[in-house]
DNA sequence: ACACATTCGAGAGCACTGCTCTTGCTCTGG
DNA sequence: CCAGAGCAAGAGCAGTGCTCTCGAATGTGT
């Protein structure tokens, strides 16, 4: 038997997993992480907490879940935008999908506290995070990839002696097309993306930055000039 | 009467409130936030929760305490390391503060987080944070301010018009004698380079980045390179 | 078709949390 | 000197994550 209706009793299993999901998102999106109770799930679902954990195990695991979903629902807006845009020019992909990261930030500040913010106490992300967790930073190795195919892509800086040999190995893992410079810009690049993305939700541009959507598309331009995209 | 030494009231009342800081810093830097807890920290003092309430109206209060210290730690962090570059080039000054709030990131992961992480639930910073939560910026625009006056200073690539406008703002709030073009790359150079940090500190480089000193003084520096410092 | 096994929901309970309120004791300022 | 302020302590409330036990429902193998 193949994993789908496989009797009524799996069924029943993955609808009562999907709901709790989906009650624990709900929480999740008004609350916040820490503010996520599972009692309080299991009361708004007609249930006992009690009854709750045997579908999740533990509060962690059902947090586990949800980060992986954020993940995969930011990974999927970041994919759409880079399809939306088609055959674009690299350089208006790479804005487009910084766009789609920084809209979906604004629009799931929890969830995107959730994956990119501060760990929750003792929390380490298990090994099936890893690739929901990867989605964006492969768009972003693809664009760029795809420019230095089509030879548009300027060469990244030389590097200082003692990163040659940590960038060979960064590149060799991640994109052994690529040179070593322009990875390790690509990978800096990938990060300075997502602090400006935390630095506005987490209210560190109150009073500093006011009209964010422009301030945020020039610091996206910029950062991917820094790559080498033109 | 100033504020020192008026009674024995007040001086018992500053250092029972000092020595719950400590206790509670102490906490923090062991469990993280989350896991602070207000009876957990009276009872290694001794006292009881209830009595905890005298000092600090609730546990909020508490982490508001805790959060000014951070950054008034990091704060001092940065500008020790500043001044003992002493009148070196700009460009050196500007590593060896972005090096020193690394340095103190890895060594306080937990009041990093708590400052720069994702805000704990439905807490929002009071007024109070402020001026310690400014200083490392104010640093920053220092060091910008005096390669500029140095005559050492590229200019910032031109803006687009819809920046134009909140470019004007954002300098003469911050730096008036500074071009707009300039405080906007240096407003984005410090979310940059924060977020080069915490990616580092919450796991987002495992895995990806391993020899990460090199990494950062690289990206460091480029990104000095992007607001005009050479 | 029947007996066995597994799964599941419910309830009680444990140890913990932040926070409030009341009760007295102690110290201090006028 | 003594009234009032400051303070510690205890009990208590409502909430949390999590465990364990106990029937009942539901599958599965013979």
């Amino acid at each position: 038997m193949s994993s789908t209706a496989q009797g009524a009793r799996a069924r029943a299993r993955m609808e009562v997993t999907a709901a709790i999901k989906d009650e624990a998102r709900r929480q999740l999106a008004q609350e916040g992480a820490a503010r996520l109770s599972l009692r309080a799930v299991a009361r708004t679902l007609g249930m006992v907490s009690s009854a709750l954990y045997r579908y999740f195990p533990s509060r962690d695991d059902l947090l586990t879940a949800l980060i992986i979903d954020a993940y995969d629902s930011l990974g999927a807006s970041a994919e759409a935008a880079n399809e939306q845009v088609g055959d674009a020019a690299p350089l208006e992909r790479w804005t487009a999908v910084a766009e789609a990261v920084h809209v979906w930030a604004l629009e799931h500040p929890h969830e995107y506290a959730l994956i990119y913010g501060s760990p929750v106490p003792g929390y380490t992300a298990p090994m099936t995070t890893v690739p929901a967790a990867s989605r964006v930073g492969l768009l972003f190795i693809a664009i760029v990839r795809d420019a230095h195919h089509e030879g548009v892509l300027a060469d990244a800086p030389e590097l200082p002696d003692d990163l040659v040999a940590e960038a060979g190995r960064m590149a060799a893992d991640l994109a052994p097309d690529l040179p070593p410079a322009t990875v390790v810009a690509l990978i800096a690049a990938w990060a300075e993306l997502f602090g400006l993305v935390g630095f506005e939700l987490f209210g560190q541009f109150n009073r500093v930055v006011e009209d964010r959507p422009p301030f945020f598309r020039h610091a996206a331009i910029r950062i991917a000039h820094g790559v080498g995209l033109r």
